[in-house]
DNA sequence: CGCCAACTTGATGGCTGTCAAGTCAGGTGG
DNA sequence: CCACCTGACTTGACAGCCATCAAGTTGGCG
């Protein structure tokens, strides 16, 4: 009986996980493809996988298979040095893509975290680079994919270059905002996956100066911080600290 | 006769910069082709382009059409935010290829300009997609090249997120020479292209900083620094100084 | 020869890191 | 059900690294 169910679950999974009935399709790898197209990466897309918070889904030195599209949930990924400072180079939400750092020599290069219970579909990379042979639309939306991710980093090494603490903190609560907002939910009201710690390191802060600047913002009555419960009550405020400097 | 050396310096030229005969081959977009398939490389490139010392090949917010491969010279690349800061997103040099940031949104997302004299191929991005469409290992070198890139953009960020200022600037020397090595130069003396803000720019420094690290490096016999040029004259000297910290 | 950009070096200050103590919330086990 | 424990967070005091401001030097170029 616990089979049977279980076997159940499975398919109506497998029916409600095809690219063609999800809701993100729009943000996702199948992002302007046509019907007939999506089904080809369906095909290619043969592994759903769920990952627990706290569960790695690759680690640094791993040899690269597959690239993962996110189905639900909520990743981090990091980098490691050897004597143990590490930075998140990312947070990475439904719709978007992880993986593409293991491409260039077949390793991954960094490591892959759920910071909640997720769920990931595999796309085998070799499978996916047959079919962008063919079907022109999808080569040309991943190519659009790894580029946007360039220029995503080229805008965290500004941040962490050329900003200060509260700048650097309103920067990410405004991407938080915008991302969840692309995907439905409130752009004012969420709640963070991660923690100060962790926040602190992809700003290149720590979890003190990242608490300190929480605390600011909500003095100054821009957000109101409940742990990890945000509210923006003063969006233009928030980018207000990022204009009018210098 | 002015006319007739000019057409006879472009023919020769011409024939110099065919891909088949550039010796940058092993480290350009040809890399791990056939000679069949590196005549297929080099149709597509059509347009080569001298770009003096100062001038830009291209700028934040102009339509992306190609991507480039520099031939000879020294470039950077850099994002603005409005308020006038500027942050160097990295430094290239020949064998490198310019302007994959432009693929995501069709506008190039950065500015690139050349620290020196230099020449850079035109490779226009519909037909680079063409012929990777046909090309397996085309496709796949390309989608490398894209990767690290992103790899390398992670590795900006540990280190402008964790590292402080001395260990930025050796671990920005120790890549220049590296990458000077792998192109037939001398690992241990070279002219840096770039001024002090620059590097500084790039590494999350100010300049007065970047010359008092070089200064002390010098003090500590790690390297003799005359104006931009740099020898190193104890590469593991600098390297410790990245190893044992916590 | 003189100008100017690039660079070096010194003095000072401020932002953020470090260290420390205490609070809060959630989960576990008795 | 409650007490306890632990990880996450907040807040304070202090210090250090690097930015800032300033003055002077160097080298290249017209």
């Amino acid at each position: 009986m616990s089979r049977f169910t279980s076997s159940v679950d499975m398919s109506l999974s497998a029916i409600k996980t095809a690219c063609s009935n999800c809701n993100l399709r729009e943000l996702c790898l199948p992002f302007g493809l046509s019907d007939q197209e999506v089904a080809r990466v369906d095909e290619l897309i043969n592994v759903r996988k769920r990952v627990k918070r706290g569960e790695n889904l690759y680690r640094a030195g791993s040899t690269f298979e597959s690239i993962y599209a996110i189905r639900t949930g909520f990743f981090k990924t990091y980098v490691l040095l050897e004597d143990g400072r590490d930075q998140v180079t990312g947070f990475q939400m439904a719709g978007e893509l992880l993986g593409l750092d293991g491409i260039s020599t077949e390793r991954h290069s960094c490591n892959a975290v759920a910071l909640e219970d997720s769920e990931v579909c595999f796309i085998p990379f070799v499978r996916l680079e047959e079919v962008s042979r063919e079907i022109q639309t999808l080569q040309h939306h991943f190519h659009k994919v790894m580029s946007r991710e360039i220029v995503r980093d080229h805008g965290v090494m500004l941040l962490l270059g050329t900003m200060r603490a509260e700048e650097r903190l309103a920067t990410f609560l405004l991407n938080l905002s915008q991302r969840f907002t692309a995907r439905g939910f409130s752009p004012a009201e969420f709640n963070l996956r991660m923690t100060r710690e962790e926040i602190g390191s992809y700003l290149g802060l720590k979890l003190e100066t990242v608490s300190r600047s929480f605390s600011r913002f909500q003095e100054e009555g821009l957000i109101s911080v409940q742990q990890k419960h945000i509210r923006i009550l003063n969006i233009s405020g928030l980018k207000n600290l990022l204009d009018h400097r210098k």
